[in-house]
DNA sequence: CAGTGGTCTAGACCACGCT
DNA sequence: GCGTGGTCTAGACCACTGC
């Protein structure tokens, strides 16, 4: 059964149509999904479209459940995905909140390098270059976006008491990201994700990491004051918003002498 | 309420142990958890004490709710926390069962080693040696021994088509890896987890790794055919079975030329 | 105090896998 | 056909938050 534009709850019917996922009527596949799962893409929908904005407060349970005529139990089963997937904060007593990166909860979540002894800290930050360019082709690829649109490119040094560690670049879809300058970025203090949500509008939701062992090449050597040919931890990643689109490529060089990279598996 | 001591409930294990965890009666601070993490805790136990084997079915969910007299939806809830930890795995209309690493699905859970390009392969696999030692004092204090208790030394070089791209060194308490050999080893086929599981009792249910750039030395260069002092990868792993103990110290250096580490952030 | 999310129940029906 | 997990409902009460 589908809750759109249907009230009684029919069972024979196992046609029926999950018009959210793909926007439109896409129609092809039947594909029946759970009541659960077509709230869930409708919620999402709303936080894609900037409905609801992070930090702020999304009706209550009760409430949804009556706007979609359904029980509450199954407006519950969705946002308790939203939450495990981190795209929602419940807190009991208050409501359910839409999720920021302007969170101390979330200041490490994309941040995996951590000293090896001490405690976590977060990394002071100096930008070393802006420009906008036209995309090279692997990055266009990458990004989704054709070879030759302009892009945002961005270079910076994360230091760790001082110690230079962290060099990035950056691309950006310079659609998105009009605007962005040197002066902005290094009067930022936190996350740069989080000013990319509240200066863009854009929230970052997940991303997907290569990592691999190189050697310093001369632009790094120089940067992160060691020698040419020291080895490097090199991190690509991808980072996605709301609808799996790509909206970052971040190339990273750590320097691994005091600090790790830590993953959990599970 | 509590499930402890709320009635006579089942039979054989009213033993479960569990009632540390809570005083009902006892004044001060009775920590109230949850029914379902309580039942949550009971169904660990059973796996923990090997009541229920990798790869088994465990009792149907109205049979469990049965046994500790509360709603199906409750004991539904626990192993839904269970199933989303790995420890089981569901499977509709045919029951809960087991996790075990004897399964396609979780072949690459712990192997987060990739080509560039083409698709995933499990490496193969030649140990180069196998020892008895005493543990030296950083792998006790890593494992939770005691310095000098018997730990079983482990050298390996996995290789993806004819390539050695892995050496990995592996440390593991001898009081139960008994009777782990050469011969026993290269003649399995697969993650050694599974081994573990199948022959040790030893299910591995999560890790923690910390990754860095290193140069290769000596012993490296060679048994992966490079240059000393190329860049390699250096994972280090603590691996833990039910119960979070650790029992599996894991070094590993990866040649990261045409592979790379995988890794999702979400 | 009212409103929120969190837990728990009982019962219904569905989709699936097997026999 | 039967038993399994998967979905959905309606209603109850609890724990937490803030007025």
């Amino acid at each position: 059964m589908s809750i759109i534009g249907s009230s009684t709850l029919t069972s024979i019917d196992s046609e029926s149509a999950q018009s959210l996922d793909m926007g439109m009527a896409s129609s092809i596949a039947p594909t029946f999904s759970p009541l659960y799962q077509q709230i869930k893409g409708l919620l999402t929908h709303s936080l894609q479209s900037g409905e609801w904005k992070p930090g702020e407060l999304i009706p209550s349970e009760i409430e949804l459940a009556a706007r979609f005529k359904v029980s509450q139990g199954t407006v519950r089963k969705a946002i308790d995905e939203l939450s495990a997937e981190n795209l929602v904060v419940r807190r009991q007593g208050k409501g359910t909140f839409v999720a920021t990166h302007n969170e101390a909860r979330s200041q490490f979540r994309f941040l995996r390098l951590q000293p090896d002894q001490g405690e976590r800290s977060y990394p002071e930050n100096k930008i070393i270059e802006v420009r906008r360019l036209r995309a090279p082709a692997d990055v266009a690829r990458l990004l989704d976006l054709k070879s030759g649109e302009s892009v945002v490119f961005l270079r910076r040094v994360q230091s760790f008491s001082g110690v230079p560690t962290i060099l990035e670049e950056l691309w950006l879809p310079g659609s998105i990201f009009k605007g962005l300058t040197m002066e902005r970025l290094n009067a930022y203090k936190g996350p740069m994700y989080a000013l990319f949500e509240s200066e863009f509008g854009t929230h970052m939701i997940r991303a997907s990491e290569a990592i691999r062992a190189v050697c310093a090449d001369e632009v790094a050597a120089q940067l992160l004051g060691i020698e040419l040919g020291q080895p490097l931890l090199s991190v690509e990643r991808i980072s996605f918003t709301y609808g799996d689109r790509a909206v970052e490529l971040r190339r990273g060089w750590y320097l691994t002498l005091a600090h790790h990279y830590r993953n959990e598996l599970s």
